[in-house]
DNA sequence: ATACTTGCAAAGCCTTTGCAGATCT
DNA sequence: AGATCTGCAAAGGCTTTGCAAGTAT
């Protein structure tokens, strides 16, 4: 499933407008990243910079491997300082390391009352967001009162073949990925 | 959070028909897979006998390290034998490895229509079931109709702070993880 | 000036695999 | 007999850390 760890490809916006819009949301969400980094004393540093870019205008969480890997960050900084950075930024609240369906962590940004949910391929990995309603949110404080946790939050993910690999053989439940996207 | 890691304690139930009940479901359970084995001409062994045995009475999903560290399974093969029947029985779609919020995936049994939702402390790692209804099943399909995916399930984590874990000091977010359940 | 960041390289942690011998049907 | 399993030990894949040098405040 080397598909997973390569960069994934920002889905095309519809329309010119619809392209504004993104870069325009990314650009909101990136000076709320900034503002909230200056806040808990992070020190602004190329490294951060372009880590934080990359994931305002990503609407899709991110392996460490697809971020060492996008091209800007990859010139800018080691691996290693990608681990660290996101770390860092865990540890302030800004982002959220999730597991979906590889062994490896994927990081997203907090961005407030931004929740999504996300769709898999269990045949390539490829990850797309529903863009539905999530129905759950009401349900945390309902979890919380029954069984006493705080701090709620939720992680919904769902699975299952792409037309992209429905239409190619071996990758089915089981057997092994295919490479289709 | 080695806790994760350690053979996970069955939550006591209630009462003694309580028991009794969970076991004949867990019995109907190993039933039911015994009868799936042996249609996918899976030949039966004492290991995949044990985990069988151990996941048909466990109402939460289990690690590789939990069910290898498990006494009895423990004493019946080794971890590379473990790790190869979860393999086979989930090949055999008897078995799904999910990911919650580990490096190490979870295994879970499934016995048809037993979908269960899960909530696990970000402090400890404990990991429950809700035990609540799930307002999910019924958008897989709206999931799949606009996104164009098939076999489509879906995993609902619940995460936040246990209240055992509310007790104690250094549990919340990004901190170090506390040991105490 | 000093505390925070980074690169590099090495260490770790679990999963995963190869192979030869044991087992089930 | 023949295909499947299993144990042991080794390989792998990615994350994570140590340390010394670099850099923002």
């Amino acid at each position: 499933m080397k598909q997973t760890r390569a960069a994934l490809p920002v889905a095309e916006p519809a329309s010119a407008k619809a392209a504004d819009k993104a870069l325009a949301r990314g650009a909101e969400k990136l000076e709320w990243a900034r503002q909230v980094c200056r806040e808990g004393h992070l020190r602004r540093t190329p490294a951060r910079e372009e880590i934080l870019q990359f994931l305002a205008h990503q609407d899709r969480p991110a392996t460490l491997a697809t971020l060492s890997g996008e091209r800007r960050i990859a010139a800018t900084c080691d691996p290693a300082t990608v681990f660290r950075v996101l770390q860092k930024l865990e540890e302030a609240g800004l982002v959220r390391r999730i597991w979906l369906h590889e062994r490896a962590p994927y990081y997203i940004l907090l961005f407030p009352h931004d929740h999504r949910d996300y769709v898999l391929c269990t045949g390539c990995g490829k990850v797309e967001e529903t863009r539905l309603e999530c129905p759950v949110q009401k349900l945390e404080k309902e979890v919380g009162e029954r069984l006493g946790y705080i701090e709620i939050h939720h992680e919904l993910g769902f699975y299952g073949v792409c037309p992209d690999c429905q239409e190619k053989p071996g990758t089915r439940r089981g057997g092994k990925k295919s490479s289709c996207c």
